[in-house]
DNA sequence: TACGGAACCG
DNA sequence: CGGTTCCGTA
């Protein structure tokens, strides 16, 4: 058997997964948002990660379109958007009619590394969003099932990203479709084939995501997609020497883990160097690495939840190259690191890659409610609608209508308490601190057994889950200057700044077995990771258990119980509880696990 | 215009 | 789960 260092189920969950079917609405924003065409009815503005849209009914009537909802109106949309709040994927802005902002710093982005919304290239204008983009690297695409992933290929699968603005343009077209996209077809198509032209957005999302990885093979690809991989790959085969196998468990976790730290000092980031606030993040793929990263982390504390990032599989953040030496040895770490990829294409190429996006079936209406149709709610039809497409087939049947039901309460319900985190709201003077979770990196990770090896021990889910809740308010409000932030910060850059974290850690442990130099460093971020971390984790515990607090409790905390034992770091509940002292366990184990990866990696500092 | 509960759906 | 639909409220 291979060792299928498979992750754990829970560890994937495509289905909302960018290639998924079923988009998501905030992917969708994002995709709109990014095209210039669309501009006219939504378009980024102001801060960081906010956008407003200017034409309600024609966002609503592309998501319509897409969903093959075609009654679909704002109305119904915003009430979508609303259920983001509570996500915090979104807030309203308040004040601003039909303004909304993205929570970037936690979350997006790595389920679609390929919005590069701002990016667009310079070309927006003053809207662009500040934002991130493409992020594409790594990301993995999450196998349906562990033993989807299996194969170690898998593992390797996950190699450099491209970041590439491809996705600017690919997804174009996505709006579209809702017949189009459909499955059937498109699989084909995609599937190597491909698809020249149709598609293109999804094309470029599979591009993007695709590993490069000519090892793969298909079968992998398949696998792990569930479809037919496309063929080529444009990347050079590995260049690892090492052969892209390395104990996959441990480089994730690894490489996560010590990684954005450590480079960052080496590369100077424009973003940070680049005093734009709030502007721009540049898409050099070392941002967009740590970018990634962070969101990675994000994502999950945010409880976009694991689907959306696999826990480290996934990202598994592939180093930034290290410009210097080209060496690159083939840390483990990184298995891909980030090879050479060609991240070329800025431009906007066009990738040919298909990939694989199924739309989902028409609507049935529902049977339920509707009455008679009430015809037309009158969206404009037609007209509009740049791409065309749309909306062919969907079958609409729904009608809704008025059939009410009386859905009262009536009988019998067990009263439900709902609670309801009142924090959130702190959002306003919350404080932009954490963000830094990244760091989790490592304890999330903690897995290094957790996948471990062999033997895939299940993390236990709970352990991230409960961390993940969310610590995230963090950034959210952000003034503007997330992007920067968030990128150098990723790592300690945000961390630090907004902490006041300094960047000095104090470095206790003195040596590092390695010597290197490198270590140094990477152990300092680590611990001040550690630190940040515990506070969020404190904090956002607090804050979550709130609202969770009754739901969850149970299984997290068994959850949390195994975990301890697994990891310390992993912050057990102990960890959490207990302030400093487990911090230090924690930190030391840190220093372990850096330190291993050091060894690893070691080769290129 | 915005919010959020509730039921329902896939 | 992530909406969609509907609705009452503000």
């Amino acid at each position: 058997m291979q060792s299928g260092f498979a992750f754990p189920d829970w560890a994937y969950k495509p289905e909302s997964s960018p290639g998924s079917r079923q988009i998501q609405l905030w992917h969708f924003i994002l995709e709109l948002l990014r095209k210039e065409e669309y501009h006219d009815v939504i378009a980024w503005q102001g801060d960081y990660g906010e956008f407003v849209i200017k034409d309600p009914d024609e966002v609503a009537r592309l998501w319509g379109a897409r969903k093959c909802k075609p009654q679909m109106n704002y109305d119904k949309l915003s009430r979508a958007l609303r259920y983001y709040y509570n996500k915090r994927i979104l807030h309203k802005t308040k004040g601003k009619r039909f303004t909304y902002k993205f929570n970037f710093n936690k979350l997006v982005l790595v389920n679609y590394p390929f919005i590069d919304m701002g990016s667009a290239g310079s070309s927006v204008p003053q809207s662009a969003p500040p934002v991130p983009s493409a992020v594409g690297t790594h990301f993995r695409f999450p196998p349906s099932t562990p033993s989807d992933v299996l194969s170690p290929n898998a593992e390797e699968l996950r190699s450099p990203g491209v970041f590439t603005s491809v996705a600017r343009r690919a997804a174009r077209g996505s709006v579209s479709d809702c017949s189009d996209g459909t499955s059937v077809a498109s699989e084909l198509e995609e599937v190597g084939i491909t698809a020249s032209d149709e598609r293109p957005a999804e094309r470029a999302f599979r591009s993007l995501f695709l590993p490069h990885h000519p090892r793969l093979t298909h079968d992998s690809l398949f696998r792990m997609y569930g479809v037919p991989p496309p063929a080529p790959v444009p990347f050079p085969a590995s260049p690892l020497p090492g052969g892209p196998l390395l104990p996959p468990q441990l480089s994730p976790a690894l490489s996560m883990t010590s990684t954005p730290s450590s480079h960052l000092p080496y590369t100077p980031s424009p973003s940070l160097a680049s005093p734009m606030p709030g502007s721009r993040f540049s898409f050099s793929p070392e941002d967009m690495k740590r970018y990634l990263q962070a969101h990675a982390q994000s994502v999950y504390n945010y409880h976009l939840s694991p689907r959306a990032f696999p826990h480290y599989p996934s990202i598994v953040v592939p180093q930034p190259q290290r410009p210097d030496k080209g060496l690159a040895g083939p840390p483990l770490g990184a298995h891909f690191t980030a090879h050479p990829l060609h991240h070329h294409q800025q431009p906007e190429e066009p990738h040919p890659s298909p990939f694989k996006f199924k739309l989902q079936p028409p609507p049935l209406g529902r049977k339920h409610r509707d009455g008679p149709p009430t015809s037309a709610t009158g969206h404009a039809p037609s007209g509009t609608t740049s791409t065309g497409l749309f909306v062919g087939e969907c079958s609409s049947s729904t009608g809704r209508g008025s059939n009410s039901l009386p859905s009262g309460p009536g009988s019998g319900g067990p009263p439900k308490i709902k609670v309801e985190s009142i924090s959130d709201i702190e959002s306003e003077e919350e404080v932009e601190v954490t963000e830094i979770s990244e760091d989790d990196s490592c304890d999330v990770f903690a897995p290094t057994h957790c996948n471990g090896g062999p033997a895939l021990l299940p993390c236990p889910e709970g352990i991230m889950d409960h961390e993940e809740d969310e610590l995230e308010e963090d950034v959210f409000k952000t003034p503007a200057a997330p992007p920067s932030g968030a990128v150098s910060g990723i790592s300690f850059g945000v961390g630090m700044t907004l902490l006041g974290l300094k960047a000095e850690p104090r470095e206790g442990s003195p040596s590092s077995p390695g010597g290197t130099q490198c270590i140094p460093l990477k152990l300092r971020f680590k611990r001040r990771w550690s630190e940040d971390q515990r506070m969020e984790a404190e904090t956002e515990e607090a804050e979550d258990k709130k609202s969770r607090a009754e739901k969850d409790e149970p299984s997290t905390r068994e959850a949390h119980h195994q975990a301890g034992q697994l990891n310390d770091e992993g912050r057990s509940p102990a960890s959490l509880a207990a302030p400093l002292g487990a911090g230090q366990r924690r930190v030391s184990s840190e220093l372990q696990k850096a330190t291993a990866q050091l060894s690893l990696e070691n080769n290129m500092c």
